[in-house]
DNA sequence: GTCTATAATTCGATAGAC
DNA sequence: GTCTATCGAATTATAGAC
């Protein structure tokens, strides 16, 4: 293959992966076509098939992204909660907004291999950064860790997805100041 | 109509609506077929028809509940959020379960209709009773009800629909000692 | 009230020309 | 690598017999 077609087919899968990262966050697994990210990324539809061998194939390789967690353990102990709080506003708000997350939330709730992946995110990458921000058994870190997940899951869900105005209409600072007690309490409070 | 075709007419329709709720709460909205919830409710799916109008019909009366929240100006103004974890626990795992919120949220992030019901459930449903249990503004009623949507649906969808081991393994005391200081701050706490 | 039969779509996936 | 054409399956919804 020539640089020139190689150049062309990266261009080409990006595209691709671009739209069905926009219409899985929007629509969800089940409701998303081939069809329609392939207009979107203005390629035949068979084409999506040809990259990506199959819907699952294409939805795993959209849903597939990173925390880019930071070092808890470099964070001073009494801003854990703020620092938390404040990497997941610029990771889900920032430029370029990384759509992976409401990718997984809106198909996680009626697709076994999202749920799975979802949960394996978790465990893979929110709980070593909790284990590593200290040394607090009990309760464990894998405790810890999922508390700190209902409530950010539950912002990301009625901010981005459910849309609550009142949620919604929260500015950073308020979610940081509201939140990260919160989770700063979840990371460190001793009795469980 | 006799009445025993009335009664039988009343049985069918309470079989396919509990037929419904489960699937709906299990699959979602687009992954549920009429003719799969008719097969659970071992009649025609014809009938489902016949008595719900349409899929939309069918969802709209299987996602259609009341979160019966207590009156919170009677709970002592200290016992405020160890009251509401305690009344969602019992909502969601008391006898008989009531799959109506598993029914929403196994669709709100991919049918706008599901979201708005939700958006409307909270705004009427919960907010009043946010802002009967005491004078506190700032922030206003529905602001601090959003923040404790954000929790206990987080809550609900770490817990129940992606079943995240570490929040599955909490039992309900160590529930309501983690999310009752989290609730009652949302409540209470003056600034904001 | 309950059923059969089917209309009308839509989708994922494949085969094969160029 | 890209496209046309289409298969086979599944779905919602309707029409009408009994």
């Amino acid at each position: 293959m020539t640089n020139g077609k190689r150049e062309r087919s990266q261009r080409t899968r990006a595209a691709i992966l671009q739209a069905a990262r926009e219409r899985f966050a929007a629509d969800g697994f089940e409701r998303t076509t081939i069809r329609a990210v392939a207009a979107d990324a203005e390629i035949d539809p068979s084409m999506v098939m040809r990259y990506f061998g199959s819907k699952r194939g294409l939805f795993a390789a959209a849903a597939d992204f990173d925390l880019a967690l930071p070092d808890l353990s470099r964070v001073p102990s009494d801003e854990l909660g703020a620092a938390v709080v404040d990497h997941f506003l610029t990771r889900w708000e920032g430029e370029p907004t990384d759509d992976s997350l409401r990718v997984l939330l809106a198909s996680a709730a009626t697709n076994a291999a999202a749920a799975a992946q979802m949960q394996e995110i978790f465990r893979a990458q929110l709980a070593p950064v909790v284990a590593a921000a200290g040394p607090h058994d009990p309760p464990t870190a894998a405790t810890r860790a999922g508390l700190v997940a209902t409530q950010m899951l539950g912002l990301a869900l009625c901010r981005y997805v459910l849309r609550l105005s009142p949620v919604v209409d929260l500015d950073r600072d308020a979610v940081v100041h509201w939140l990260g007690p919160v989770i700063q309490r979840y990371l460190t409070e001793p009795s469980g």
